[in-house]
DNA sequence: CTGCGATATTCCCGAAGAAACATATCGCAA
DNA sequence: TTGCGATATGTTTCTTCGGGAATATCGCAG
């Protein structure tokens, strides 16, 4: 798969259950989804194979009372995909707690930053 | 491995760099080693191998400036492991890095659980 | 009624990582 | 000087996960 980010402070995977998590992986699916209208489109920008991308989007759907995303097979240009009302409310609720909890950890990684072995790179 | 935890509303792992990450399972670790004085009690405690602990505190120490983990071998009892100050120091921030984050978050999760797809337990 | 481009689904294989097993080493105490 | 209980480290086996390829299906457009 990918790195799937350069600069991150941190993650957050929020934790349902067994088998019901989600994390920044499935949140930037759920956008490129939004944006492309595609799985295989956004899996392709991931770098990661279409199988996988929909497999992920079948555990999103599966996951809450309404599937997040919505699909559509044949038509003139072969089907599609698109984020249902419920997909756009869970993204949203997603990237306000990651927003939140980072603006609140973060002077305690600074903190960390100064103890890391690696010399950082704003100094 | 282990299930990590029964009730967890989210993890957050730390990602510094490449190979430099701190998450839940590391924490509990430094925890667990602090109060048994030693990687293999802390490691059986989690259900885990010895080597497995063992790697997990070579990393950590490889990761700050100083090692989190003082190792002694030998002597009466065997020998042991100790938390430094930049252990304990490591792993305070992390846990109120952890508490923060999650005050910030939760009523954004507890939004997230109406969503969900099994019955919620509190109602 | 045929082709296209997407979703849907299965099978096989290789890589990565953890578990299991196996030693080696150390330093004190009896 | 032998035994104990911990750390230290290598080897082998097993399992899990994801990629890749192959195939099916769908529905409109031409």
């Amino acid at each position: 798969m990918r790195d799937e980010d350069s600069s991150p402070r941190f993650r957050i995977r929020l934790v349902f259950g067994p088998d019901e998590m989600m994390g920044p992986g499935k949140a930037e699916l759920l956008e490129r989804i939004q944006r492309t209208g595609s799985i295989a489109a956004a899996g392709r920008e991931m770098g990661m194979s279409y199988k996988r991308a929909w497999q992920l989007v079948e555990t999103l759907n599966a996951m809450f009372r309404s599937p997040l995303v919505e699909r559509s097979r044949g038509g003139a240009r072969g089907g599609g995909a698109q984020i249902t009302e419920t997909g756009l409310a869970v993204l949203e609720e997603y990237r306000a707690i990651e927003l939140k909890a980072r603006a609140a950890g973060d002077p305690h990684i600074e903190k960390l930053k100064t103890l890391l072995s690696d010399i950082p790179d704003g100094i």
